[in-house]
DNA sequence: TTGTCATGAAAACAAATGTACTCTAATACA
DNA sequence: TGTATTAGAGTACATTTGTTTTCATGACAA
C-alpha cells in the first residue's frame, strides 16, 4: 500500500487522504463530504471542506464545483508503461527507437481466475523460470485440453505441487523438468490434479 | 479496449454502458443520470434510468439507491492477484498453501517514469532474461551511482542500446553479457550512455 | 381497428449534497 | 495574561440529482 509519508500535508490531511483512496478503491466512485466527515469522526462538514481545499491546492485532488461526488485523485493512473523500444541481447547491435505503444501488464491480470505461484528451486532454469520468480498461471478446467509441451503447475496427491512441462503419450502423463538434472515424472491421469497452465512470469529485482 | 459485443444487452445498453465506463476512467467518478441523458442526446432521465435498470439486473453496474454518483462497474478489479503458494521447480516438492498475500505487479509501474524495452537476443540468458521478454526499467539520473553487478541499458552512441552487467573498474566501464559466448565490452565512462537499470521482466507466454 | 408494450418527453418532488456563514473552544504566541 | 489564529460545531440554503408520475408517440400483434 502507498501510505503517504514524506509529503507536505499535515496529519489530518493525510488522514483524509488516506482514506479518500482507499474508499474511491473500493467504490470506484468519490464519498461525499458528509462521509468524509463521519470517516473523520467530526460532527461537521467545514472541517472536511477546508481539508479538501488544502489538498487540492496542494494538487493532491481536484473536483467539479457544486457537483456532487465529483472528485478526482491527481495521480498517474497506470495501466501500463510505454515500450521505448527493443534492446539487444546479443552480438548485434538495435537502434533504440521511441515511444511505439505501451506494454499493458494489467490484461493478463483480468483473465478469469488468474492466481500467482511463487517459484522454489532450478528445475525450470532452461525455460528462464529462475528461483524466486512468481508465476502468473490460468485455471485449468480440462486436463484433456492441455498441449504437449505446456508449463503447468500440478499436484500430486500427497506429494505437493511442482511447476513443469506437461507431455502425454500413450495414456501417460510425464511431467519434465526444463533441467537435465531432474529426471521426468511419469504419472497416470487419475493421479495428478491440474491447477494451471503458465500465463506470464514476473520477476522484481 | 474492451468493447463489448458478444453479451446481451440491447445497442442503447450497450451504447450507454460503454459510455459510462469512459467517463468513469477518465474522471474516476460515476456521471450523473442527466449527463448520461445528454450523453445518449435524450432530453429526459427516463429512458437513461430504464436501461441503468436493465444494466444492473444483469449484472453489470451497481448503485446506492438515491445516492448520487454512486455507480459502480461490476467488473473485476484487478491490480493484483492471489499468491496461492510456492510450487518446486526442483527436487523436493513443496506443499500448495492457500492463499496468503496478494502480488502487486502495479507497485512497479507506478515508480516514476518506468518504461519498458523488449529484449532481442540471448545474451542475458544466464540471467534467465530470454529473447522476447519485456524488461522494465527505471531511468538512471546519475551514471555515477550505479552499483556493480546491476543489469543496465546503455547506450553506445553510433551502435545503440544494449542490455547487460554492469562493472566497474579502475575508471573503465565494463558491460557483460550473462552468456559465456559473449565477450565483455570496455568502454570509457563518456562514451556511454545509461538509460536505465532494471527493476522487473516480464514474460508472456 | 384496438389494445399492449416500449420508448421518450415533460414536469414535479424529495433527498442528497456542496457551500457559506456564524459561533465556540482550543491553541499558539507575544 | 491577553490576543490572534485555527479547528471544529452548528446551521442554513441553493443546487444537484435520483426518483416518480403523467402523457404522447410509434411499433406490433390480435
Amino acid at each position: 500500500m502507498t501510505t503517504s509519508a514524506d509529503n507536505n500535508l499535515t496529519d489530518a490531511q493525510n488522514e483524509l487522504y488516506d482514506w479518500i483512496k482507499s474508499y474511491m478503491k473500493d467504490f470506484q466512485h468519490s464519498p461525499s463530504i458528509r462521509q468524509m466527515m463521519e470517516a473523520m469522526r467530526l460532527k461537521s462538514p467545514a472541517p472536511i471542506q477546508s481539508r479538501l481545499k488544502h489538498l487540492q491546492e496542494k494538487g493532491y485532488i481536484s473536483w467539479q464545483e457544486g457537483k456532487a461526488r465529483t472528485m478526482q485523485i491527481v495521480d498517474e493512473i497506470i495501466e501500463g508503461v510505454p515500450i521505448m523500444g527493443s534492446v539487444a541481447a546479443g552480438g548485434l547491435i538495435e537502434t533504440y527507437s521511441d515511444l511505439q505503444e505501451n506494454l499493458d501488464i494489467t490484461d493478463v491480470l483480468k483473465k478469469k481466475d488468474v492466481f500467482a505461484l511463487s517459484v522454489n528451486g532450478d528445475s525450470m532454469i532452461d525455460a528462464c523460470i529462475a528461483d524466486g520468480d512468481m508465476v502468473l498461471m490460468e485455471p485449468i478446467k480440462d486436463a484433456y485440453s492441455i498441449r504437449n509441451g505446456t508449463i503447468v503447475s500440478a499436484m500430486v496427491p500427497g506429494l505437493g505441487t511442482t511447476l513443469k512441462y506437461f507431455f502425454k503419450k500413450e495414456g501417460k502423463i510425464f511431467l519434465e523438468a526444463a533441467n537435465t538434472a531432474y529426471e521426468p515424472i511419469e504419472l497416470n491421469l487419475d493421479e495428478v490434479v491440474f491447477q494451471g497452465k503458465l500465463l506470464a512470469v514476473w520477476r522484481k529485482i
